[in-house]
DNA sequence: ATTTCTGCAAAACCTTTGCAAGCCG
DNA sequence: CGGCTTGCAAAGGTTTTGCAGAAAT
């Protein structure tokens, strides 16, 4: 039964976003539903080998790629392309365009988001040093095209 | 008055941090500082051969390592090695260990950040979709080592 | 004098691309 | 069938590494 409502649920998704129904895009869903933490292109790769060995990595990129531009999957991070640095060392947050990868700086005021995090406690016992908030959508340039 | 302001606070990082002043790293110290925004490094290496045109990009990178161990500078994202992604539909946030690069989830209550960014307008006319919460921090594995 | 750093070149990733063969609708 | 998808292999981009010579303390 959990398998019926994976497959009922894949054809959906496909459907919803115009995409085709493959063997391949179909085991890579399944596989990753089964994989609840923030896994790699390799990861998933050496997952879906399980079922599929004949499966080619750039399929999984490729089909990775298409399901993040359809909303099926989310990026964890933006800017995996090249390392980014920052001097600033005033508190502030970042405006990250999921287009053309552009970050802008932002006040905590201007965010609402003022003395976020003082004095909490974290579960697991992880000790925060400080903390980065990203607010994705897009710029006023990509949003002319 | 500026040169010596500028190197006068190099050195005193450099002995902070008991790090050896060397003519490349001071360059890249005051080049960095004329950069505002989230460059690269090969966006510094470009700036930086300006000034030693033979300077080495394994140089850029190596520095680069030890300004943000040091503390120097600050990565703007974390896993930037290799991309990583989620298909948790529930609203989260994310504790990120800087030793291990590990990923947990974390509710918006738990961190007393819910309701953030409702209704709020952007600066630039930037249009938002979605936020991330990062906190940075070091996981209790590598807390033990 | 010793330790650390630099520059070079090669290697090691991670990701994308072009193309012929195969699958989907 | 016609178009999109796959697998392969090669290329592209970013970052790391080993080492000999040079610089720093």
């Amino acid at each position: 039964m959990v398998v019926a409502a994976g497959q009922t649920t894949f054809r959906e998704v496909c459907a919803a976003h115009g995409i085709a129904v493959t063997q391949q895009r179909q085991v890579l869903y399944e596989v990753m539903q089964g994989m609840p933490g923030h896994p790699s292109p390799e990861e998933i790769y050496a997952e879906v080998r399980r079922k599929i060995p004949a499966i080619s990595l750039a399929t999984v990129y490729k089909n990775i790629h298409l399901f993040v531009e359809s909303g099926v999957l989310r990026e964890v991070s933006l800017h995996h392309g090249s390392q980014r640095v920052e001097m600033n060392e005033r508190e502030h947050h970042h405006l990250v365009c999921s287009r053309c990868k552009a970050i802008f700086d932002i006040d905590p005021e201007d965010l609402g988001a003022s003395g976020l995090l003082q004095g909490k406690t974290l579960p697991g016992g992880f000790v925060a040093e400080r903390y980065s908030l990203d607010v994705i959508g897009i710029c006023s340039k990509c949003q002319e095209k």
